[in-house]
DNA sequence: TCGATTTACTGAAACGTTTCAGTATCGATG
DNA sequence: CATCGATACTGAAACGTTTCAGTAAATCGA
């Protein structure tokens, strides 16, 4: 049986609730008893029941993120950084990470937040993927429960969370592409609702306009996120009457498609056809050819995202609640350019 | 603030108790009484208060997982698709899944494990990446803490689990480098202590055997199951003075660093040199040339895990313990062929 | 019809904390 | 010397469940 406080209460003989004032640090315990209980506590490796804590404390010393998974398979190595991030981070906080998965927008993902925001599972959620209208941003807001997310949605409800500047990145992607002399450029997405993806359309946008040149319909291709997604679509766009001569890919996974169906269809990458990705994991740099990405520090942002909740929760100073982060472009040599 | 089972029970002016038998199905309250409470407890939204339950019944309902990672990226797919695996599965069971993240082998982790199941914060664990000599089993089948393992450890104590047949995978998979023609074949791993490692190895040496080839100690090279390990060990073992022909990587993302650095120094892939890796993720279909691997199917595993460790939690009737599981050659471009 | 059994509940304790209202002790103050 | 204010504790309630012992009321067998 593990040891209570009840425990070390008799062995000093001294009453429970001094025993976890002591603990606590309250100042109405003299220093010498605070020593002596702090002493036998560690002795007899005295663990506070979380359970008992949490059910007293009404706090739950628990952060939830669920995943937004739907497919049985899903590698995205996105997530594995993130999800190292966040638990890192909640390590250093006297809370845990709850973790779940549920296909997003759907019925059981609202099942999910409902039922962990009720039974008080979790003291907060971390949201990524967040959709330009998110019930779940509108769902938490209304409970009041804390959360932090990575990205905004249209109805600007004011919540803490960091934000990347896509669009910026794009341009400069885009400017770089031109720069190489590639002219016809493709923007292969995932889910249209994504915020994520209507900013890096309106920079994909806002880049062409600049260069002016014509936005054509055609060059923007829903995906899935997933390589599959990156390498049918890639088969339907070379296959078009008026190919593309570069794609800007939403994340890394897509582009591993991309590659791959552009090879199968004889395209010599970084000459005839441009690559870019769009994602914070270190791999495409040992990709072949090494992948030009617009990279952001994924394990950073999970740090942050968890640091932003704990202060909500723990209602501390007006710390920042919004933190913008610029992706960095890394130019390698998928998008190398000797354009014929 | 929540409903709880007070708010059900003045309404239907019942005592708590009977509300909690007649949600719980004890056959002491009549079938109308359930139904009306079931109804009302529907109507009310109501949600059993974790913390309460679990403090009750000293149980956590919950599921841990501690990612072994130490650098702060940590970008492996493979834990990508297992946690989506485990959240998955431990949402069809009445669990949580908690999720942290310490350096294999170090005190923090230590710590953490010992944390856990003192504050009774899980109920089980969830076992990956095991060393010949494993503490964390010893520990948990001390403390009697429930658990599954992919994989085992030397000592052979019993506990459940998913083993994986690396041995004859990789017997599999060094008599089809052979058959292709491929002569020097090395080996490139990660921590030497891994059980993983130790019998992959077990199945190299021995289909080196069969094929009445000798085993070279420079051959085998140690890595850090980072593609940045992959790329490092490559360049130097091809600057060997008679360097190999064929490299088996203990994982995929060992095997990005291999092809990226094989192409730097003008391999052709597939011909003079061939790449196999070892994964369950799916991707390697679409690298650059897709890659010859020893799939499994980590999302089933992961599946299978939860699965046994509930049953070992819930104490049900003799199920399987330890399940066995073969890896499939999914043979590719990287392994090709037409040697020379 | 009476005692025994069954049915359908009630009431209270318990889980391990935290926290709040008291209180005994003691030195200081006017 | 009575009073006050700190100081350093004690005791008990509370958090929301589950569970167990008890008990009225209904049912049953002989």
């Amino acid at each position: 049986m593990p040891v209570t406080i009840r425990d070390i209460a008799k062995k000093l003989g001294l009453s429970i609730g001094a025993v976890s004032r002591a603990l606590d640090g309250y100042t109405d315990i003299s220093e010498e008893t605070r020593q002596r209980v702090i002493r036998v506590a560690r002795e007899m490796d005295y663990v506070p029941n979380r359970a008992a804590r949490q059910l007293r404390r009404k706090k739950a010393d628990s952060l939830g993120y669920i995943l937004p998974g739907n497919s049985p398979r899903f590698a995205d190595p996105f997530f594995s950084e993130f999800i190292a991030g966040l638990g890192d981070e909640t390590a250093h906080h006297p809370f845990d990470l709850v973790i779940s998965i549920a296909p997003p927008g759907e019925e059981p993902e609202r099942h999910l937040y409902q039922n962990w925001v009720q039974a008080r599972k979790v003291d907060g959620f971390i949201l990524t993927h967040l959709h330009l209208h998110d019930w779940r941003v509108q769902y938490l807001v209304e409970q009041h429960t804390p959360f932090s997310a990575l990205g905004n949605t249209l109805e600007g409800y004011d919540f803490s969370g960091v934000e990347v500047n896509w669009q910026a990145g794009i341009v400069q992607l885009v400017m770089h592409l031109l720069a190489k002399g590639f002219r016809r450029i493709a923007y292969l997405g995932g889910t249209a609702t994504l915020t994520m993806q209507s900013e890096q359309l309106e920079g994909y946008r806002q880049g062409l306009k600049m260069a002016h040149l014509p936005y054509d319909d055609h060059l923007v291709m829903p995906g899935d996120l997933t390589s599959k997604g990156g390498y049918d679509a890639t088969k339907r766009i070379l296959s078009m009457p008026d190919p593309p001569d570069a794609i800007i890919c939403i994340n890394n996974e897509t582009a591993f498609g991309v590659l791959r169906a552009a090879h199968e269809m004889g395209c010599e990458i970084g000459r005839n056809l441009a690559v870019a990705g769009f994602d914070g994991v270190q791999d495409s740099k040992y990709m072949e050819p090494p992948l030009t990405t617009l990279d952001i520090s994924t394990y950073e942002v999970a740090h942050q995202l968890v640091k932003m909740l704990v202060d909500e929760i723990e209602q501390k100073s007006i710390v920042e609640r919004r933190i913008e982060v610029h992706p960095r472009l890394l130019i390698r040599e998928s998008t190398d350019g000797n354009h014929p």
